[in-house]
DNA sequence: GTTAATTACTACTTTAAGGTAGTATTAAAT
DNA sequence: ATTTAATACTACCTTAAAGTAGTAATTAAC
């Protein structure tokens, strides 16, 4: 019951790039060695951040990555959705279809309330409330 | 952000053979009829749980499985413990080593309280408490 | 214009989960 | 004793995620 290492890395650079804003471009190489996220699979999940417009490249020399919006404006729940990691709202818990009032699994009860905060959680912590928390990036 | 189909099949095997408990032992070909879940890799998982003391096996003709313990001792955690499936208490939602008080990653707090109800769903969710329960198996 | 530093693209390799096949072992039924 | 129906074991295959390598495209610096 985990978030899959793309979205885990894909969450922390964005929330990296958000709270180095001031500095405008950063490049792979930085974030990678910040990071410690292998280079090229850093620049992979980036081109897709690029285009689902959560953010803008410059190619080039002296070219790099910044946010397309507001970190404000961007969601956990948005990067999870790249990534098909966000959750489904019927979604069932044990694997069985959907899950729904009329038809539901046997854990379906208990499964409502964690599921609710989760869903919460993503949808409501943008990148500028979790930017710079925390003691480890 | 989901379980694993190991384990999803494997609390959904358990929970039917709660719910059948009168009929005291069940085969595999029943089950994964009944289920629908590939036989072979249900007999697998099956094995597993032998292993883990939540269920005892007959072998040979008109043998079959049987729940070790009562289903009201029998938690949902336990089955994910044995594919290292159930949440360590200060794994790290970001995936940087654990968290705790000490040191936390930036989802750590919007984190606690969705892990808190996931742990208790899964530490007080028997299997008497499903069997039965829902519209589907 | 050339060079250097950057992202983008394509293709590949590695690892782990999910799933399958065949055979050995066991024990009740006959 | 033999047959039959069951679990256990070993080894393999398939698929998707994770990660790597090389090259093309782009653009500022010189």
């Amino acid at each position: 019951m985990q978030l899959s290492n793309t979205s885990q890395y894909a969450i922390r650079m964005l929330a990296y790039m958000a709270d180095k804003k001031d500095s405008s471009l950063i490049n792979a190489t930085k974030l990678s060695e910040a990071l410690q996220i292998p280079y090229k699979f850093l620049t992979k999940i980036m081109t897709e951040l690029v285009k689902a417009d959560l953010v803008v490249s410059i190619r080039g020399r002296e070219g790099g990555y910044t946010l397309k919006k507001n970190a404000s404006d961007i969601m956990v729940g948005d990067i999870l959705k790249v990534f098909n990691d966000s959750m489904q709202d019927e979604q069932c818990v044990l694997g069985i279809g959907f899950c729904n009032g009329m038809c539901k699994c046997a854990l379906h009860d208990q499964w409502m309330k964690p599921k609710r905060l989760l869903q919460k959680m993503f949808r409501e912590s943008s990148l500028e409330d979790i930017a710079g928390r925390g003691c480890k990036i």
